[in-house]
DNA sequence: GGTGCCTAGGAAAGCGCTTACCTAATGAAA
DNA sequence: TTTCATTAGGTAAGCGCTTTCCTAGGCACC
């Protein structure tokens, strides 16, 4: 690898002037030796060393990303708000996969500390961990003592910045929505009950129960994981012991999706004989069959918005802000009146 | 930030040991030192500048990954694949989204060889673009030569190790399913153009027809870009400059549901008034109505294998090795005989 | 022609770490 | 007792770059 004291030698200059001319400094340079210099970096295809400048420069740019998993459409549609903002500035994102495992979160904070981010971005639902959040909690605080910007995208329980989806809302949209429509036995496929996303969405619902004069039993609630697949077994396990159900309540699309292809395979039809709703309305709830009834939380907008206070230097010290976003419910065609 | 040589000051030690206990070198060192050491970094919350470490080190580890879009399910399933090699063999991986923008794709390759990564892995179609290609092809192998490590997924205009889908015979795949059925006026959603992949897929397509001895006249072809907007437009395009067709083969998932969505919004029936092929079988396509038939690309498995070629170091310099991937018709209810 | 000031370029001191090499102390062997 | 391995730990030289500070040359001015 070509290094910049080769360039120079071969330029026949000092590094120092190598450097400047490089990385257009603002000291003037002759363009002779400008040329000269050019035309060195190009014979010998110099790149600088990207760790050796952040070193010597000791001046914190990129932004580090910690999402559960970039590749769920979820996380995605955050990912691309925050990028979006990060691009503007001339920021690089880091982006880590957390595969919603506390440990390996924990371990992304220090990861991005040693890489020198100028601030970390941490994505998705919080725990229901106490020890685990201390110590994140911790980590975070230590981080930003040290010059680092925090911001949070989901979570309440930390002391950065955040974007707070109104989760108990949309919950009590969905609910709400079954009620009015005339259903009460209602069944729901949760998400993790780790998550404090569940527990917040759940609430929601609840409160609409109580309103309508209704309950949740817990017998009617099936815990998966946010996936299609677990979203189907639910939805079997939920039929095979209420088979009363008139409607079915997923926490998130991907798991209503999995209901309605387990109910589509079982023949129950939708929403005649069943209702579906769904949460978080992304892309693919418009395309299957029948179009989900489901809650928009504006992702894309949360991403950018939580980017832009990582990116907010002017902290005036006034404590964490946090920006509250609401759910608005999308009415489809999979919910309707019990038959 | 507290640095290794406040950790030695406090622990009372040289920044050698310190660094040595901290990172378990080979050296031995007495308990008490050590747990002098780790005391210290506990208190001061240190974390080595990574940085620093890999300067000091010059020994390469990440793996930095190009794609189109990791959020498009295509690119997130390759990455699923991609990641879990490296994460087996302990290695990070930096991704990059270069939005089909070729410029980017060069300012990429530049920026991981500045961040100095083992290996760069670059997944996604290759472009019709004589100046581009060769100003990749030059890139690369400046980066070879230098003792990086080169694989690409789907393209196989450049030097490295490449792990390349068979497109063609998925194109003859669906094409040749569509005229079985009894089809002969076919519509095309292609992607963008200037991809070799579309190219590809267009070629399969062509053999197919000749070999049923028909034709895929331009006027039924519309490009689009792969994405679900741009597929319910060219279906759109192709339905008012040619009323008589019976099929429309869109050449990837997402363009397809697209159509299907157009049709629906039409009144348009599928499969009794027109079939719909897709191709590369994504999640969705099952979960959509008709479910769609597709061709499927073993995406995460090619992931997998093309980040093994990335992290392979014995290379015995016999030439860059490739593997090719088949594909394979997946029938589902969105094609049948024309009515 | 001397003085002072501005300028372009270079010398060198780091940035925070790793590691080859050295030293001092210990114990075993003679 | 002397000699020599052997060991734990320290010293210091980088890794490749940036940037402060300095120098030497050129110019205008008196």
């Amino acid at each position: 690898m070509a290094t910049l004291a080769d360039v120079a030698r071969r330029a026949g200059v000092s590094p120092a002037t190598a450097s400047r001319i490089i990385n257009g400094s603002s000291k003037p340079v002759t363009d002779a030796l400008r040329e000269r210099v050019l035309a060195a970096v190009e014979e010998l295809q110099y790149v600088p060393n990207a760790h050796a400048q952040l070193l010597a420069r000791s001046h914190r740019s990129a932004i580090g990303v910690i999402v559960h998993d970039v590749s769920d459409p979820y996380f995605a549609e955050i990912t691309r708000g925050l990028q979006r903002v990060a691009t503007d500035h001339g920021r690089l994102v880091i982006i880590c996969n957390s595969y919603r495992d506390p440990v390996k979160e924990l371990e992304y904070v220090e990861l991005l500390r040693a890489h020198q981010v100028a601030a970390i971005v941490l994505a998705g639902s919080g725990y229901h961990d106490e020890e685990f959040t201390k110590a994140l909690d911790t980590k975070l605080h230590v981080y930003e003592r040290t010059g680092g910007r925090v911001a949070v995208i989901g979570r309440h329980e930390h002391a950065g910045d955040a974007v707070v989806p109104d989760n108990e809302m949309g919950g009590y949209l969905i609910a709400s929505e079954l009620y009015a429509l005339g259903h009460d036995r209602i069944g729901v496929i949760a998400g993790p009950k780790l998550l404090t996303t569940t527990t917040d969405r759940l609430a929601g619902m609840r409160r609409a129960a109580r309103e309508h004069g209704h309950k949740l039993p817990a017998r009617r609630i099936e815990y998966a994981d946010f996936d299609r697949g677990s979203g189907a077994a639910a939805a079997a396990a939920l039929l095979d012991a209420e088979p009363d159900l008139t409607a079915i309540a997923a926490l998130n699309d991907s798991m209503a999706i999995g209901a309605l292809a387990l109910l589509r395979s079982r023949g129950i039809t939708v929403p005649d004989q069943m209702s579906v709703v769904g949460f978080d309305d992304m892309p693919v709830a418009r395309d299957v069959t029948p179009a989900l009834t489901t809650v928009r939380l504006p992702l894309a907008d949360m991403g950018e918005r939580a980017m832009t206070l990582a990116l907010d230097e002017h902290r005036d010290g006034q404590g964490p802000r946090i920006e509250e976003v609401g759910a608005e419910l999308i009415r489809r065609d999979s919910a309707g009146p019990p038959r």
